[in-house]
RNA sequence: GCCCGCUUGGCGGAAUUGGUAGACGCAAGGGACUUAAAAUCCCUCGGCUGUAAGGCUGUGCCGGUUCGAGUCCGGCAGCGGGCACCA
């Protein structure tokens, strides 16, 4: 008996693929194609778990469908720019650069040794000065577009440092690296017009049927449409000289409150409040206190509603001589509609609290239908579809909807409103005032102002002779580099020295793939055949931002005629995280999980002995040191085996837990493949023999076995349900099992043993591709698995000669009946009711009703 | 606070979408082989009850619809995720 050796034979089956140029991809006009790609990784130095299952589930998928026939795009490269390059920099000295290219190179080898069926030969990484010369040349095309702006905006600073900070490198309001206060600096920044497609990237979510639900409604929030009426109040008293011509501007979708109104309230930046606050020292504090709150959705949660009354007063637009208070609050955005409001009270639950606060008045203006006397205590009636207005004049009777349409009608009538959509998305700010990123390609003139590069000198690369001793970025202090004659006036100007947000690099690496050497952006001809991304996959972290950002590039690609779709991806799967338990010492220390073993069930430390506490089962994450390494993994148990871990048993959308047994058993089956094949091998046919003519109940119910297993492992395929998969597969092992241990000696048992070992063989081979080739090789094959068509069911083949009918009486199960399947209703009630345990269970009452559901069940009704 | 989602054995999870609850795997227990161990193979495995056949009960909790509910409806609880005090 031998035994699969992965260490030996994983490599041999990578350079066969290699060798055979097996997956790499061209466009092929009479071939139905299909482009699978996962999110490509930051090369961080080496790859996680995480990428070994993210990889593993678009492996899976890109097998399968070569298999089916399709023409499979299915490439890889390297998110390369970003922080952590400059963090090594600084830390250690190390070029990022060269940083980058090297931890590249160990993940390629790790990636490699996953046996993926990537095509290599398009990989890029986005620091590539061929890549992001091309995306250079895309902002300045943009830029003439006018999907790019200039404007100031808020960075938080870090003084010590001299550096602008992320947001996530912000701790408690302090630098994560000097530890000092970080103010907020306004810098003229560049934007995306994202917002220019606000509605669109909103309302095509709806064709994206294939995304996730979940994804679409994050996205639908995220970009937070409202509709709504933008009304003005004339400000009574001391409004002259305010901003505004007297006038207070709100928006609200509440319009149908406005009988409600007791109050209007401004946010601290409004224009008004600074005007105030520049005044009144007072004012200036309070508003002061309001910015300060900031920052996340928790302070501001828990703050308290504030307000500073400014002694302004509103005229209400209905009730004459009626007039309200007009409030400083700390709960009133600027970025959000007017940056001011009107209050009612009664429908909302802020106001009611501010109001009760401020001793300010309660008038409830919509009732629900069945309790028209309601009463506001301390929960505001926020139901805005169902109610009836009351306590509102000309309004009374109607419902919310009428309501909104007559005070929007009468406002315009006045010339002091009109409807207005909101939303809350905005634009998509990405200078970066660092190094390791792609250069914003502009020239920045004292006479011209900001002049493009011209497309003839693009790329503009990065200098490479920099130094990171310095705060602040090496850009600016670059002796030469930003220096440069204006290509307008020929006079001296200065180069822009931010770079972008990474998120650019990503938001179109996808369509890079189609035609990664191209010297344009992308290759019509490439671009037409292979896009949009048929199926992507990753975490569910980039719900939002990446695959926002990459929607609304793609449309800005296709504006600047470099795509043809506006969708980039038309099919998306958000996999789960790899978790593990959680390892302390005595003294609090985390521990790694090779450091424990389990002595008489409980853990204790390896070497010491000395007991560990067990933590909560956690995402993996450095820090707690919860890890595994999959070089360490697949280094003792191969890349099948952790291929296959990783999408058994667990649904691919949710967390999957990393345990030692779990990879012993993928490790147990693995070898139980082999042998399976190994030991049946003197009992087979020759390849491609005839069918033989013999019958045998074992044979034909292995034959099914196969058929069955075929139909469903493609079906959960099909249906990311790989954990199915596995399970239907781990069936067919068993079937196959049971019938080796028969030694059945029917004429057509080696037939029936061959077609279900390659029928295993075959439904594993996505999973576990390296012991699927080594088996299909001793099963007498030549031809590479690879190139092997997945197997159809044979529907004669599944189709049951028995099926079991259950019996019950008045709902409960009582027996079942093996009968052939279609077997006339009559006659199975007639079974049923002669049934001993049916008569005994019937209680000699009559039958009331017979429910029978053909080839499933018999309910009987006394 | 608002909006989503989830809740099934000791554990991960199945259940053809209203029709045998617990497939498959892990763990556990028993047995075979072996000088022994490893590997492998066979058996048991929701709970209660019974010598057995069987019976009762069981999918977070309470109620409803139905011949029949893990699945549909209403309410509640717990856990997880998202977010925006968004007017």
């Amino acid at each position: 008996m031998t035994r699969f050796n992965p260490k030996e034979a994983e490599p041999r089956w990578q350079a066969r693929w290699e060798a055979e140029q097996a997956f790499t991809a061209f466009p092929d006009a009479s071939r139905e194609k299909y482009y699978v790609l996962e999110m490509f990784p930051y090369p961080s130095g080496r790859i996680h778990m995480g990428h070994v299952r993210n990889y593993t589930m678009g492996d899976i998928v890109a097998r399968y469908k070569r298999a089916q026939g399709f023409n499979v795009l299915h490439p890889m490269g390297w998110d390369a720019f970003g922080m952590p390059a400059e963090n090594a920099a600084r830390e250690r000295g190390v070029h990022p650069a060269i940083w980058t290219y090297e931890n590249i190179a160990t993940m390629r080898g790790q990636l490699k040794a996953m046996g993926l069926s990537i095509d290599w030969s398009r990989e890029l990484a986005t620091c590539d000065p061929e890549y992001y010369g091309q995306e250079q040349r895309m902002f300045l095309e943009f830029l003439e577009r006018g999907l790019v702006y200039r404007k100031e905006s808020a960075v938080n600073w870090d003084p010590v440092d001299e550096t602008v900070l992320a947001n996530e490198q912000v701790i408690d309001g302090r630098g994560w690296r000097s530890g000092a206060l970080v103010e907020q600096r306004q810098l003229t920044q560049w934007f995306f017009k994202i917002t220019a497609y606000a509605d669109d990237l909103l309302k095509s979510l709806d064709t994206l049927e294939r995304w996730p639900e979940k994804v679409r409604l994050m996205q639908s929030n995220w970009i937070g449409r409202s509709e709504g009426l933008r009304m003005r109040f004339a400000i009574t008293g001391e409004a002259r000289g305010l901003p505004g011509a007297g006038e207070l501007e709100v928006y609200t979708t509440r319009h149908d409150t406005i009988f409600g109104m007791s109050f209007c309230a401004i946010s601290a930046d409004h224009p008004i409040a600074l005007e105030l606050a520049a005044k009144d020292p007072v004012i200036a504090e309070f508003c002061k206190q309001c910015r300060d709150i900031g920052g996340t959705a928790e302070a501001l949660e828990r703050a308290e509603k504030l307000g500073f009354d400014t002694g302004l007063r509103v005229r209400h637009p209905f009730i004459a001589g009626r007039e309200a208070p007009v409030y400083i609050a700390n709960f009133v955005l600027m970025g959000y509609g007017t940056g001011a409001i009107f209050g009612c009270p009664a429908h909302d639950q802020r106001d009611l609290d501010f109001a009760r606060k401020y001793g300010l008045s309660v008038v409830p203006v919509v009732a629900p239908e069945d309790n028209p006397g309601v009463i506001i205590e301390n929960d505001a009636y926020t139901d805005d579809i169902n109610g009836r207005m009351i306590n509102s004049d000309f309004l009374n009777g109607m419902d919310i909807a009428q309501a909104k349409a007559e005070i929007a009608r009468r406002m315009q009538a006045m010339s002091s409103g009109e409807p207005a959509v909101s939303f809350r998305l905005r634009d998509w700010g990405v200078s970066r005032q660092r190094y390791w990123g792609c250069p914003i390609p502009v020239i920045h003139c004292a006479k011209c102002g900001v002049v493009p590069v011209p497309y003839d000198q693009l790329p503009v690369t990065l200098p490479h002779d920099v130094t990171f001793d310095k705060p602040g970025n090496p850009l600016t202090h670059h002796p030469d580099w930003k220096h440069m004659d204006c290509p307008e006036c020929g006079a001296g100007a200065v180069r822009e020295t931010d770079t972008f947000d990474t998120f650019v690099d990503s938001s179109w690496y996808f369509a890079r793939f189609c035609s990664p050497r191209a010297n344009v952006p992308v290759d019509p001809m490439e671009a037409e055949y292979w896009m949009p991304v048929d199926q992507y996959i990753g975490g569910v972290e980039h719900a939002i931002l990446h695959l926002l950002y990459s929607r609304f590039f793609t449309r800005a690609m296709k504006e600047t005629g470099h795509a043809r779709d506006a969708e980039p991806f038309s099919g998306l799967f958000t996999q789960g995280m790899v978790t593990h338990e959680t390892y302390k010492d005595a003294n609090g220390a985390w521990l790694f999980p090779e450091q424990i073993i389990r002595r008489d069930g409980a853990a204790v430390h390896r070497e010491s002995g000395a007991p560990v506490l067990v933590g909560k089962i956690e995402s993996m994450s450095k820090s707690k040191r919860n890890v595994v390494d999959p070089e360490t993994i697949i280094a003792q148990y191969g890349a099948d085996t952790a291929r296959w871990f990783v999408v058994s048993d667990t649904p691919p959308e949710r967390d999957i837990e990393w345990t030692e047994s779990g990879i012993e058993g993928a490790w147990r089956f693995t070898q139980r493949v082999w042998r399976l094949v190994d030991e049946s091998l003197a009992k087979l046919p020759l390849v491609n023999a005839p069918v033989p003519d013999g019958r045998g109940r074992a044979s034909v119910a292995l034959r099914r076995a196969s058929h069955n297993a075929i139909t469903w492992v493609t079906e959960d395929i099909e249906r990311f349900h790989f954990n199915r998969a596995v399970a239907r597969i781990y069936e067919l092992a068993n079937g196959i099992n049971s019938f080796i241990n028969l030694d059945c000696t029917e004429a057509a048992a080696g037939y029936a043993l061959r077609e279900a070992l390659e029928s295993l063989v075959i439904l594993t081979a996505p999973m576990m591709p390296h012991l699927a080739e080594e088996c299909w090789r001793a099963l007498g094959h030549d031809r590479l698995l690879v190139h092997t068509p997945w197997p159809k069911a044979d529907p004669e083949l599944t189709r049951a000669d028995q099926v079991t009918i259950i019996v019950q009486v008045n709902g409960k199960r009582r027996g079942e009946l093996g009968l052939a399947p279609g077997t006339p209703r009559q006659e199975v009630e007639n079974l049923a009711l002669a049934m001993e345990a049916v008569i005994r269970h019937m209680d000699g009452k009559p039958a009331r009703k017979v429910v029978v559901v053909a080839d499933r069940i018999v309910n009987v009704v006394v």
